[in-house]
DNA sequence: ATGTGC
């Protein structure tokens, strides 16, 4: 039942351009800066009023810089919304778990290949088959790759580099993740008996969601260097791995979510909302939930680089022999649920922030000097993954990421439906027969999973990367079509 | 997202 007289977000916005609306600083009371939404005009009209809310919610945080943003797959998130991004003064700042999620470091890889679309198909279902077989999927589902508490240690500490040193994935693939893949100040003292006793057995599983597998193919190239300087040119395949950090992300969001929310009182931040919880940057609390929130990002590069290589085995199974090298490269590996403390151009002025993005992908410019050397030149590559059955893209970022949004992007498509709406109204096995009906081969646990990731459940992921583009944050580089996913 | 819900 719609209420004529319901504000609608039209009414509150103020439009900037084409794909910029401000909240402005009246909206709610207590705001130290407007929001800015990147959205398109016809993607403005699925956004919710409470999703508006959360970014005025934070901006009325201590320290935040500019604006609090949303990209335009926002949606409605624990505290702070998913597809938001804000950045807090390393000084008079703060830090919150609810700017990072409970799957920390939920991120998203891609892998090229030498194969074309038409070597692949033939064996598609075989492929399928025992990628679903080799990964373990599901909420409570356990490796088979099992480590001792040192090496969970190890993993939270060095992340990608234990990877290797212990045989999953080679040297090369280091450079092509963010922060290559081992972000620096973690502390596992900080990380409780709980959370690794949670980690311990899920290093390389893909947990459940959104989360996938995805065997792809390019079927359009929009920029032919950049695409050539990622080693991507049409009608090759291509696979995307997109899961987080587990249980052990999890429970070291709550624990710390616990005590910052008693630091929020003690250090008398008035929240607009509890689930804001946060604390002073610089503060005993928020530090250490900063140390324990880089173990779990460094966790959850592990997962994606054993699943990764796991992956690589079973594509070598199927296709490999001594004429022909896979060419199974990692592209990139982006963290999609992420705090980091950056240096941003703020007023003319080099500042540090903890930069917290929320279901968003950074998105660094040509010649950062975090990006690897022979992307440098290039821009970080962004790496959008479509809702099941939809298309995926891969950007790079350009020169005024830094200006517009503290150098980040989209991350995806962005929930319309809830979960519970979409078992109510849609049928699993219906969806994977349509699926199929286009060529697209779905493995999963359950079949209500499916319905819960339908694809009308989500917004078009090809006009919210147009959005991106349009802007000047990133821009396309190709598109990836699903031929078959395997799901929790 | 999650050994799934004050």
């Amino acid at each position: 039942m719609s209420d004529e007289n319901e504000t609608s977000v039209f009414d509150v916005l103020k439009r900037i351009s084409d794909n910029e609306w401000e909240v402005p600083v009246g909206f709610k009371p207590g705001m130290n800066v407007p929001g800015r939404i990147f959205v398109s005009e016809s993607l403005l009209n699925m956004l919710e009023m409470e999703t508006l809310g959360q970014v005025a919610n934070v901006a009325t945080l201590p320290g935040i810089q500019k604006y609090s943003m949303a990209m335009p797959d926002a949606h409605l998130g624990y505290g702070f919304s998913i597809g938001g991004v804000a950045a807090f003064d390393k000084e008079t700042g703060i830090i919150s778990p609810g700017g990072v999620g409970f799957d920390i470091n939920c991120g998203v890889r891609l892998i090229r290949s030498n194969l074309s679309e038409q070597d692949v198909r033939p064996k598609l279902s075989e492929l399928l088959d025992d990628l679903f077989k080799a990964i373990p999927t599901g909420v409570g589902s356990k490796s088979r790759l099992r480590v001792t508490d040192a090496e969970l240690e190890d993993i939270f500490v060095h992340g990608v580099q234990w990877a290797v040193e212990n045989g999953y994935g080679v040297e090369a693939d280091i450079a092509h993740c963010e922060s290559k893949g081992q972000m620096p100040g973690a502390d596992p003292s900080k990380v409780s008996a709980k959370a690794r006793k949670r980690g311990r057995p899920q290093i390389g599983t893909l947990g459940s969601g959104n989360h996938f597998l995805e065997v792809q193919y390019i079927d359009k190239i929009y920029d032919e260097e950049a695409a050539a300087a990622m080693g991507l040119k049409e009608g090759q395949v291509t696979f995307m791995v997109h899961c987080g950090s587990r249980g052990a992300g999890h429970q070291i969001c709550t624990d710390h979510l616990q005590i910052l929310t008693s630091a929020s009182k003690k250090y008398n931040i008035s929240l607009p909302d509890r689930q804001l919880a946060c604390a002073p940057a610089q503060s005993q609390e928020a530090q250490d939930y900063f140390k324990a929130m880089v173990c779990a990002a460094n966790y959850a590069w592990v997962n994606r680089h054993v699943i990764m290589h796991w992956a690589r085995e079973i594509f070598e199974s199927h296709f490999a022999n001594d004429f022909c090298d896979l060419g199974l490269d990692l592209v990139y590996d982006v963290a999609h649920n992420i705090a980091k403390l950056e240096e941003h151009k703020i007023d003319g002025k080099n500042t540090e922030v903890y930069v917290h993005r929320k279901g968003a992908t950074r998105a660094f410019p040509p010649g950062h000097p975090d990006l690897p050397e022979d992307y440098l030149d290039l821009g970080q590559p962004v790496l959008i993954p479509g809702s099941m059955g939809t298309p995926s893209y891969v950007l790079c970022s350009t020169k005024d990421s830094m200006e517009i949004s503290f150098g980040s992007a989209c991350h995806g498509a962005g929930r319309v439906m809830s979960r519970k709406h979409a078992k109510k109204e849609l049928r699993g096995e219906d969806i994977r027969d349509e699926l199929s009906s286009r060529g697209i081969q779905v493995r999963a646990t359950q079949p209500s999973l499916i319905a819960e990731e339908a694809p009308a459940v989500y917004k078009s992921s090809s006009e919210v990367v147009d959005v991106v583009h349009d802007l000047g944050i990133a821009r396309k580089v190709a598109r990836l079509l699903p031929m078959g996913v395997i799901k929790g």
